[in-house]
DNA sequence: GTTAATGCAAATGTTTTGCAGTATA
DNA sequence: TATACTGCAAAACATTTGCATTAAC
């Protein structure tokens, strides 16, 4: 599903449905943010850019990411107090664990959410739309190094 | 036990043992942020600190925020991409559901908590340090709003 | 009296915006 | 051809830092 927009028909019809022009630079960035499978912030997204075109700007690059974000195609997570980091919407809930060593960053699964979110509704007459869990640890790797 | 670290002797211990000096714009900052109950950002804390302190700079602030999380006095929240939001630290675990119309946030109990995180430790070899949960939605109030 | 903390101003880093030129429809 | 999008440079924003002054120890 994310794939199918990914192809160049399907995001034809994604930004053509809200008049947006399907430009080089806006199929670009959703290849790349596609391929590149994990979490990528700003920067690192218009690094990886200007690989394949070199006069791509980082304004293009901010602009998109928030076209992408309104259009429900990416999902913005706050990782971190520096920087957004933006990752393609799977449809599936995962979740997040981050390691506060070398900040890798793992998803899991959270099987316990929908139970969750019903019970939450009930009390607390709550109606969650959304919901997103960080939690910060030691990956093995770095528990093990730490002597 | 917070209120006891904001009396005067608590604030002097807490500060002097690690050699940190008692200054009126700590006590200040410090008692603010537990009166607010809530959660400031730096900005609005700032705003608050010089209705007392006409002097007080907004690098003081921000100096002294560093300085209060280092010493687990606080928590830093990142509710929105916006600012940061801080809140002081209750021992107790506690999550948050942020309503996406008003605004409105509300303080959750997360029970499964201790279980969810012995079951990550084993099942991705992780070891949990902090869980932080947002999840967003409607309030009651907006959903009857909400025609 | 020493030294840590403050206030101020300047610097930083990320994100946004104005505008003239370019490319899409 | 009309106008949305881009690139560039400048602006805006929160946060940090350097340094001389002030206050806590």
């Amino acid at each position: 599903m994310v794939k199918k927009i990914l192809q160049k028909g399907g995001v034809r019809h994604l930004l053509s449905s809200s008049s947006q022009r399907v430009t080089s630079q806006r199929t670009l960035l959703l290849d790349l943010l596609h391929r590149s499978g994990g979490h990528l912030d700003a920067d690192e997204l218009y690094r990886r850019a200007r690989t394949k075109n070199t006069r791509i700007s980082l304004s293009t690059v901010y602009r998109n990411l928030q076209l992408f974000k309104r259009l429900g195609l990416i999902e913005e997570r706050h990782f971190d107090e520096e920087h957004h980091h933006y990752e393609v919407k799977s449809g599936e809930e995962h979740q997040h664990l981050l390691c506060i060593r070398c900040g890798k960053v793992v998803e899991i699964d959270y099987p316990a959410s929908r139970r969750f979110k019903a019970n939450l509704r009930k009390k607390y007459d709550f109606d969650i739309t959304g919901v997103e869990i960080h939690m910060t640890g030691l990956c093995s790797d770095c528990r093990k190094d730490q002597g």
